[in-house]
DNA sequence: CGCCCTTTTGAAGAAAATCAAGGGCAGTGG
DNA sequence: CCACTGCCCTTGATTTTCTTCAAAAGGGCG
């Protein structure tokens, strides 16, 4: 089984060896999506639950007027489909921002596991409720841009961290400014703006569809980024010194 | 058992007597929350789920300029506090906008129910994804204050009407405007000349604390409202005709 | 009656969108 | 190898939207 989801299911630190082997047992299979190509389209009625194995693809609809929000991006481990237990069509598009590789499960076998096991149906009730708290966090956030968008990296370097893929303090945002944009609800134009502000005042470095985080606390600080509500374990509460003496920190 | 609960969940259809028979055991109480006072606060761990039994209230957080945002209302029938599930302190509070009847449920007798009914379960999971879906839905709409204005009065008539508190047509919404701009992230005075544009195109009617939508399809059709996001039993569909009769239209 | 809360309106200022143009870099094809 | 092309980033100038500050009017209630 596909081992992006295991880790991010363990995440949550309920699960027994009983719940690793029941997931693990779940038939499963995986397909590629091309950078700009959709995983999902509105109105589907997938059958499959669709996991990120490697790359970041995002939520997102369209406007009247034709302009794109992006309400959500999704990290290797999470899934969408989910929806499937109600018959509903989906109501929004997945889309890959990256290269991607997706894990697909069959609607079946996930209400298998769910029923074989409380705990896993609870894993996936806690992504779910990760899933809605960011949602909050961005409309309690969207105040002001520079704001917005210093919260939105911490967001995601906090995801990242969360699946091990922050190295030595330092995460690459595979993103453009107009997908950030596009997720901040502001033009691509105003985002340069923002990120420059960022640059300049040193909490960020940024090269062409890169953003590194060299002193994510700065940026904490910045826009009071408090990691509570994303419910993933912090690394920093148990592992800040091992971090600390990564960087040659305290 | 609350009734608001049980005509809330058999809004999906999915439920059989047997269902709600469960429902009904399950033991509960009711208090009451005067206008302004919080149903849930942060960090909360409530150990029961809560029920609008009567009246409206609100999901919000506090920025750190201290404003208000609402991310969400509830409505008679909805629900709060089944984060308990993931043991996890609330990440924001529930308020009451007038005052409410609340029933409250101990978690374990929720999980009994789910445990005894795996309908109950995707009945509360389809509640969640609705809750996630207007959430998204607030997102995409939060372009410009007019329309987004016009959107969530739609909103809450879809949902009022689903739960048969729309009479011959008219919905009363008993929010300020304050409540409604700390929705929609603006401030009250630009809320009111929201309102009064939405007024002068005849598309409401408002007194004091008080909107009265009457041609809800001239309104739908100004934001390209569109019920089906919100996964309720759209009432058009079945008994379009009813209300036509109704109001004597067609 | 007087107070508080809510609504309403005006005027000035800030934030973001829009319009417009130029530059860097990678990939493609001659 | 180099020119071309497309995508992304960057910056400036103007306009629109929303906020802020200020003031006043209406209604309900002790």
């Amino acid at each position: 089984m596909a081992s992006a989801f295991l880790k991010r299911l363990g995440l949550s630190r309920q699960l027994s060896s009983f719940d690793f082997d029941i997931l693990q047992s779940l038939a499963w299979s995986v397909i590629q999506v091309k950078r700009g190509r959709d995983i999902l389209s509105i109105g589907d009625r997938p059958g499959f639950v669709y996991i990120i194995e490697s790359g970041w693809a995002a939520r997102y609809g369209i406007r009247r007027d034709g302009s794109r929000r992006i309400t959500g991006f999704m990290l290797p481990g999470d899934f969408c489909g989910i929806h499937a237990v109600t018959e509903e069509p989906l109501d929004h598009a997945i889309t890959a921002l990256v290269d991607c590789n997706v894990g697909r499960i069959q609607k079946a076998e996930i209400e298998r596991a769910v029923a074989a096991s409380s705990a896993i149906g609870k894993a996936l009730w806690r992504a779910k409720l990760m899933d809605e708290a960011i949602l909050r966090m961005w409309l309690l956030n969207s105040q002001d841009s520079v704001h917005s968008l210093a919260h939105l990296i911490c967001e995601l370097y906090a995801r990242s961290d969360a699946i091990d893929e922050v190295q030595d303090g330092r995460l690459l945002v595979p993103l453009t400014q107009e997908q950030l944009g596009d997720a901040l609800g502001i033009t691509p134009v105003h985002t340069n703006r923002m990120m420059k502000q960022l640059r300049e005042a040193g909490l960020i470095e940024n090269l062409p569809k890169e953003i590194r985080i060299a002193n994510i606390d700065a940026l904490r600080a910045y826009c009071s980024f408090s990691p509570h509500y994303i419910h993933l374990p912090e690394r920093d509460d148990q592992s800040v010194a091992q971090r600390g003496d990564r960087l040659g920190v305290t």
